[in-house]
RNA sequence: GCGCCUGUAGCUCAGGGGAUAGAGCAUUUGCCUUCUAAGCAAGUGGCCGGGGGUUCGAAUCCCUCCAGGCGCGCCA
């Protein structure tokens, strides 16, 4: 249950009764800053107070006596117009319960049963190795995934190969060229040069594979063929890359697949929309239309489809899937996501369908400055490079430690991998922690009970012990509007919360203590329920749980 | 010039219109014969970039200016 939505309902309840009309999206139901202010709180009369031209404190109290929710146990009007809600014991307990039994189930807001979705991320270039700056988008993408099949989705992870575009046309070039030089042909310089010292590396392998047949071909089909050769290459160091990242994918969906005609059949919906022209000799598509400052080319002169046509198609074959919910995670420097959106809701995708997540830019340092990369001139890091330098547990809790929308600053220094100050092993500390303490118990003999009783529970009243309940009552919440926001950061940032409020109830309460079994037996629940939290959020975010360090 | 993003403690950043704006790092001071001190407790540190506006109430929403990042191709 979402007590947010829960206590709107009945606040809307009492409103509509009483008169007083006020639409449910106007009822604010929020935290307050402070414990002693209850677990939920909401000025409702505040806003009232004008409206029925009453007094604040006398619109609190005659609502207060309204509520009946079984789960608060008090409800106390405060002078300047604020009510504050306080949870029963009894709603700590049976959360606590909950998250014993299933902790998957009790986080879940189960919004998501019998529907299926599609995160797309990912989706570099297969003209090069991921960078560190592409490679923010896989553990984003992954972690969205991660919730939504939470929520009850079916989720496919989805990585799109963009295998038609002129940059695998150029990087085949580069490689064909070092290929003709191993056999000292003198050849011609590509009028683009792909930097990077993989080029050379593919033309051996080309020669590994070809021996010299491809020079004994045509020209145009011997680049053809490299370019088949290299794409196959590139996409498999990917694919190992992303393993590594423990990021899997489910379908690689190549953009060759929608050149059989597909690509017409998209352009011609969009035509008899009106939202076509031909000019210059070039298909456009009337962006214009949209307050775009100028049209953009579906189909260039020499009737080769651009990129964003083909991410057009692409998106209507998604929706044909019959998926109930796509997200598409997206590099800031993507500059067409405009033009498609508008493209595809002229298609028919509802706005509800189809949710974008961007991210901004990473930046590196070492030894306290700024590593500069340009993919254009080949000096960049590599993903690869990042995992073998940090490791994934701190790549992808780093990737996950700022809003997507923030501009990451990946500091080498601090996140090397036996670094104290590494904030992942703050959270990882925690739980190994918790596997101290059960290895102490089970060396004492004393065991950890199986079920939660109102007796154990009432055990727990000291203000660490009591935190924590109420924190862990709260998260179904809290995983709801991370899901929402589609902001995996916020996971993150709530492992540090959980793990600082642990380390303090590790600090102040002694669990096993031979002479109070009963204690004892409560605070061993208490451990389970953290370790279980923390695991199934680790999970989420895709770092270990580790059960020593 | 246009579009998107950002500006909050010395640094890196959280903050879905609400109460006294928070955390980590850095720094200062305490705490290990007891379940791992990779920890805990406390202290220092802020005109939330500037200015207007909406509102009972703004770090949050709107306008404007300033500063930074990214993108503005018949590239992808």
């Amino acid at each position: 249950m979402l007590v947010r939505k829960n206590i709107a309902g009945e606040l809307y309840r009492i409103i509509t009764e009483k008169g007083w009309d006020l639409p449910l999206n106007k009822i604010q139901v929020e935290q307050p800053p402070r414990i002693e202010m209850g677990d939920f709180a909401t000025t409702i009369s505040l806003v009232l107070a004008r409206k029925l031209k009453r007094k604040p404190l006398d619109i609190a109290e005659e609502i207060s006596k309204e509520i009946k929710l079984d789960y608060i146990d008090t409800v106390t009007p405060l002078p300047n117009g604020y009510i504050n809600f306080f949870f029963t014991k009894d709603f700590l307990s049976d959360s606590f319960s909950e998250l014993l039994k299933n902790s998957k189930d009790f986080l879940s807001n189960h919004s998501g049963i019998g529907k299926k979705a599609l995160v797309e991320f990912v989706s570099a270039n297969p003209t090069g190795p991921l960078t560190v700056a592409n490679g923010r988008s896989a553990p984003i993408g992954d972690t969205i995934a991660n919730l939504l099949e939470l929520q009850g989705y079916t989720c496919d992870r989805e990585f799109f190969i963009n295998n038609m575009g002129s940059k695998a046309q150029k990087i085949a070039a580069s490689v064909f060229y070092f290929y003709e030089l191993q056999y000292d042909l003198n050849p011609e310089t590509p009028e683009e040069m792909y930097p990077g010292d993989y080029i050379p590396e593919l033309a051996k392998k080309l020669k590994d594979k070809f021996n010299n047949s491809l020079i004994l071909e045509e020209k145009a089909k011997a680049i053809e063929e490299t370019k088949t050769f290299c794409l196959h290459e590139m996409i498999k160091e990917m694919k190992q890359d992303l393993e590594n990242f423990h990021v899997h994918f489910d379908n690689w969906f190549e953009e060759s697949s929608l050149h059989d005609g597909y690509l017409e059949e998209t352009y011609n919906i969009l035509t008899e929309k009106n939202l076509t022209l031909e000019e210059d000799g070039a298909k456009w598509l009337r962006t214009t239309t949209f307050g775009d400052k100028k049209n953009r080319v579906l189909i260039r002169s020499n009737g080769i489809p651009t990129y964003l046509m083909g991410d057009i198609a692409y998106h209507r074959n998604k929706l044909e899937r019959g998926y109930d919910l796509c997200v598409d995670v997206w590099g800031a420097d993507q500059s067409h996501v405009k033009p498609l959106m508008w493209a595809l809701n002229a298609l028919g995708f509802k706005s509800s369908q189809l949710k974008t997540v961007t991210f901004q830019l990473v930046h590196l340092f070492k030894d306290g400055k700024e590593v500069k990369m340009s993919k254009s001139d080949g000096n960049y890091i590599t993903l690869r490079n990042l995992l073998e330098s940090v490791g994934t547990d701190v790549s992808r809790f780093v990737y996950l430690s700022r809003s997507n929308e923030q501009h990451l600053n990946f500091d080498l220094d601090i996140t090397k991998n036996r670094d104290p100050k590494n904030p992942v092993f703050y959270a990882q500390y925690a739980y190994t922690r918790c596997q101290g303490i059960k290895r102490e118990a089970e060396s004492k003999k004393v065991s950890t009970p199986e079920l939660i009783s109102d007796i154990e529970l009432s055990l727990l009243n000291q203000p660490s012990e009591l935190q924590i309940l109420r924190h862990f009552s709260l998260m179904p919440e809290f995983i709801d509007r991370a899901c929402f926001a589609l902001a995996p950061h916020m996971i993150t940032q709530d492992i540090q919360l959980i793990a600082t409020d642990f380390h303090t109830f590790y600090e102040k309460c002694r669990v096993v203590d031979e002479n109070n079994i009963p204690l004892t037996k409560a605070r061993l629940l208490l451990v389970k329920g953290i370790e279980t939290m923390l695991k199934t959020l680790f999970n989420l975010i895709g770092i270990n749980a580790p059960e020593k360090m």
